[in-house]
DNA sequence: GGCAAAATGTACATTAATGTCAATAAAGAA
DNA sequence: TTCTTTATTGACATTAATGTACATTTTGCC
């Protein structure tokens, strides 16, 4: 059994008891995310969590937390970001879906499910969802379209997202890209330009043959 | 204590117990279907479970046998109706989204989320959605479409109706009506005829102002 | 080295679930 | 009426989880 110290010297910590959850929620859901089982895989007694969290409902509160800050921050800051053309912005908000730094779709997947057995979680999902249709429904109503039109294509845009998420395919990233200019073209209604195209595939190092 | 009898003069069956599986899978997922709490919801000893069912497994087995049933039938059959244009063709798709005996949103959702926590379930998922959108592809290429923007709209199509059911919004009928013109439109890039989606309303129930 | 805080571990009490078994009860048929 | 099938129940054994109390160890600091 190797002993993993961190920083302090110590074995355990909030972080590495918060980590060790966040694993097993995308893994397996809420209902995985027990203490006796977290304790096995980080080596140490069960009851030593006690020490870092007042209960399991602290543990989750904290996990719900980690998941408000990560996840509503990147849709909203891609979608406004500085653009030429509509596919140019729709393309920097597609930079959320495929970086999980901006956007981290298991942990967004977990979250949902969660919902399904809790009010509170529902309420925050919600809330969540709120704030990202608004702020793609900006972008649309920036580049000229109507309040209704504006609505519908954000909520494709996401609901798209939403669903592919829901799907929990693992395709590659190379099939992904493949479709992109037609989503491209769905969403916005006009095809990108080659050269918005080879900026986005670039900065995500893919080269298309 | 009310003691409800069926048909044939007993209180519980098979039918009884799966329902209430059914009622308890979809109000808060799969680990809520336990037995001793539909027990008590059913008003009969828990042990007597055991004389319908082997064990828990059957049950949910048994539960996961009626979604297969069920979910995917509707979509395919609906994608492949009569229809003399390409928006007629979505409308007849979209009567799923409204109907429950055609596509049971509810429990999509409660099967997708079940899913993240068995690798057999994910399977039975994953088969799914690839016959659901082989249909709705079929029907973007009867309309004229090539392989790959025929695949790419029925993506479009069938990941914004599971997105929308993971947003477990609960958006009334009228809301939803409104949205379906631009949705239509988006979808087939073509506008829907005012006949077309007046036959869809009136099938619906529904009057637009 | 010794002390206090931080972290860990052991023992215990409790709860909610699973499944087996044997006893019993009710319904329908002979 | 009696027998059989079908259904129901209570008693038991087991397991996996929760949380509390208290003892012990480890670490950093004086």
């Amino acid at each position: 059994m190797e002993q993993v110290l961190n920083d302090s010297g110590w074995r355990g910590s909030q972080e590495g008891w918060l980590e060790a959850a966040y694993d097993s929620l995308l893994e397996s859901g809420v209902d995985s995310v027990k203490i006796l089982p977290l304790a096995k895989r980080l080596n140490l007694s069960r009851t030593s969590f006690y020490w870092f969290f007042k209960d399991r409902e602290e543990l989750l509160s904290a996990l719900l937390a980690r998941w408000r800050e990560r996840n509503t921050g990147g849709v909203i800051k891609q979608s406004e970001a500085y653009a030429e053309s509509l596919a140019e912005a729709m393309l920097n908000v597609f930079d959320c879906w495929l970086d999980r730094n901006l956007f981290d779709s298991k942990f967004e997947f977990a979250v949902r499910s969660w919902a399904l057995q809790s009010e509170d979680i529902l309420a925050e999902v919600q809330k969540a969802d709120q704030l990202r249709l608004d702020a793609l429904k900006r972008m649309f109503i920036r580049f000229g379209y109507e309040e209704d039109p504006a609505d519908v294509r954000a909520r494709t845009t996401y609901l798209v997202q939403i669903g592919y998420i829901s799907m929990q395919s693992n395709e590659d990233t190379a099939m992904r890209m493949k479709r992109i200019p037609e989503y491209i073209a769905i969403y916005t209604g006009q095809v990108p330009q080659q050269r918005e195209l080879d900026r986005f595939f670039a900065r995500h190092g893919h080269k298309p043959e």
